[in-house]
DNA sequence: CCAGATATTCAACATCTGTAGAATGAATTC
DNA sequence: GAATTCATTCTACAGATGTTGAATATCTGG
């Protein structure tokens, strides 16, 4: 009854609730949102498929819950420092693969609420970023490269195009600095 | 009874199947595979589901005829020339939407057959192409373009981020255009 | 105008899906 | 150790989907 000690039961729920959020990841980033049924997750995480509703309410929430990611810092600096930046971060995701990234990509072509997600993540990444670039096009330089990274992952990741999924991501990075230099300079 | 007189029940027939075929596209493009429906295609060509089956035999083929798209020639001349090709082709592909391309494109992360037909579509693009580049990272390179362009397009027409949606076409190739020939040329 | 061909529709199936609510079984508390 | 709470499973439903084969309507050729 106390709040602080966690009893056995707790334990054992949490452990529950865990292991079908990591498959129903899993399975949304390998599937996507409409061929990843309720019933597969459960079955995976070696549970009855009303368990899973009864956790997370429903197939949305759970994709919800399943596509979050932890909130990147705002980019900031000069025009080449954010380069620099983006493509950190690019390396990152060509290195390991981000489970609940690649669930909301996997899924945004067909799943508005992913689509929505993703559309979210390029203007939060233009937030700064589009000031700090001379010119007026700001706005479309950051949808650009927004679309160019978005691109990049999708054939390493999800599309697997066999050069670019083998490739060594430094190598990748190299080939890319000019390509995303040259958007977030002015000409 | 003459093949080469065509009646009228030939027509109506043939402008059926072509009605089918084209709502099909349509429907494709906009939802993607998994989410079109065989009962929407028909009522959206304003037909019985049964008669789609009958021309088309299942859902599999009739998307393989829905995503048909005219081969293109394949890419020739120096670098250079290369990727001016490479960046006219993308502009055919902002101005217009085109349909059949969108169809793969909306299915691909979802539909393996989807997923298929742009890898070799990619694949096709560096058969000659990565000959002509020089330095022997030449096939990455296809790969990285490849999925640049797709992110391109993809952030356009189908995610249709805000202002890669609105921009004019020829503004967002002269911001690539740096970006291809630095991917086109080795270093 | 009639018989045959054929374009098109009707009716039905088996399966899968998300979801809800009752039933069960095990851990906890007193 | 009995009563209770709560994690988990069972059973079922209602709707959608791809697909099929029989039935119907329309056109064609003689």
């Amino acid at each position: 009854m106390n709040s602080v000690n966690e009893t056995t039961r707790d334990r054992r729920r949490i452990e529950t609730q865990e292991r079908i959020l990591a498959e129903a990841r899993r399975l949304f980033a390998e599937a996507g949102y409409d061929r990843t049924t309720i019933r597969a997750i459960a079955a995976a995480a070696q549970v009855d498929p009303g368990l899973v509703m009864h956790y997370y309410g429903n197939k949305q929430q759970l994709f919800a819950r399943a596509a979050e990611t932890k909130s990147q810092a705002v980019l900031d600096g000069t025009a080449d420092e954010i380069a620099e930046q983006l493509l950190d971060r690019l390396r990152q995701s060509l290195i390991e693969e981000p489970v609940a990234s690649l669930a909301v990509l996997r899924s945004m072509l067909t799943h508005p609420d992913a689509a929505d997600e993703v559309r979210e993540n390029a203007q939060l990444r233009g937030s700064t970023f589009s000031k700090v670039i001379p010119g007026d096009d700001g706005e479309l330089r950051v949808d650009v490269v927004s679309a160019v990274l978005i691109g990049v992952v999708l054939g390493r990741h999800l599309l697997k195009l066999d050069h670019l999924a083998d490739a060594d991501p430094d190598k990748i990075i190299e080939l890319l600095r000019p390509a995303v230099e040259s958007l977030t300079r002015a000409e």
